[in-house]
DNA sequence: CGTTAGTTTGAGAGGACTCAAAGTCTGTGG
DNA sequence: CCACAGACTTTGAGTCCTCTCAAACTAACG
């Protein structure tokens, strides 16, 4: 969360001008909030267990994945002042996804129960929740949308428009996955 | 939203439980909600423009959908008891989707406006918001996944098993967009 | 400097697309 | 109540994109 606060631009998301209006808000998360780091290919291994957490990376970089048929997919990337969870665990059940760290990472990690709790504090504590959901739900809505009418070409320039810094750290296998194709198809697109 | 607090079943999303145990929020929403209906085949227009209402469906059925190339792209239906809007443009920007009513329908409109002096209202209201969004969030993911690696066949057979009730009362060709598959290809998959 | 992970290149198969045409359904006017 | 027009769906033929399987090349790391 402490990123966001830096970058005051005017297209600011509005969860990110609540945290600017009211720092307060990140000391209350940061109050709660654990250190960790992971080194370079160190696994978080959700798959069927429950994941408790929410994770947001300080420095480094990491995906979410799962397996389908035995293949490896990516479904989602954070880097610098992003945050990733085993998404599907966060009403409770238990996940398919887990967590992989591509770079050495320092992160904070947040409980669900100390988040709960922590909404419960004020209501601009919710409203941050519900503005960050509000951004991160309209930001998946594209994404559906690039994945339900872009060729695969199409979605790669997508990528390399939207998210450059992708490209520069990220094993293209895991980009093909995110991508939906295979690494053949995503290696023939970038050699045009 | 009236629908879902009839529906009490064990798997409840939280923010239906959260309606069940506080139907002074049902009240609250209802009261600044305004009443509409619109005939079959009716188009609220929203391409371009900004969009300021969320609508629930009372009786009915509609879809979102927008141009690409030409092309007509169903990204979204809500019948009874569900929610539609210009989604892109819930924080003020202009929309580049429409909503047409696909039956003769009846539904509730709610301004962003409202809404968001609603969410002033108490913490309660923030947290039906977030709970919300949580859900939608969750279920988006899904569609994500489904879309990212999943075969035309597959996807409809998720939908068939997931959400049968399109299949009968949505038009083949909206479902086919909808899927990110040509009318031909759908109409060949249900052939088999 | 060898081993392994990652990427590229090649050949062939299959799925989904486009364009075109033929059925089928639906609603409206006579 | 029937007939017709327009909308919707299915079927067909050919093409292109993406996939799979296989092998060669390249980069990273101990």
């Amino acid at each position: 969360m402490n990123k966001e606060i830096k970058n005051m631009n005017p297209a600011m998301a509005p969860y990110q001008k609540l945290l600017t209006e009211n720092p307060e808000l990140t000391d209350d998360f940061n109050e709660l909030m654990q250190p960790l780091s992971f080194p370079k290919n160190h696994i978080l291994d959700f798959e069927n267990k429950v994941c408790k957490y929410s994770y947001f990376i300080k420095e480094g970089a990491a995906r979410a994945f799962h397996f389908k048929d035995g293949k490896d997919i990516t479904s989602h990337f954070a880097f610098e002042g992003e945050a990733i969870t085993a998404i599907d665990s966060l009403n409770g059940g238990k996940s398919k996804y887990n967590i992989e760290f591509l770079e050495d990472s320092t992160l904070f990690s947040i409980s669900y129960e100390d988040m709960e709790n922590l909404y419960q504090k004020s209501i601009l504590h919710e409203r941050l929740g519900r503005l960050f959901l509000q951004q991160v739900y309209i930001d998946l809505v594209e994404r559906v949308e690039d994945l339900q009418f872009h060729t695969a070409h199409e979605r790669y320039d997508v990528l390399v428009k939207k998210h450059p810094h992708i490209l520069q750290r990220v094993a293209l296998k895991h980009i093909s996955s995110y991508l939906g194709i295979t690494q053949e198809t995503l290696s023939r697109i970038r050699a045009i």
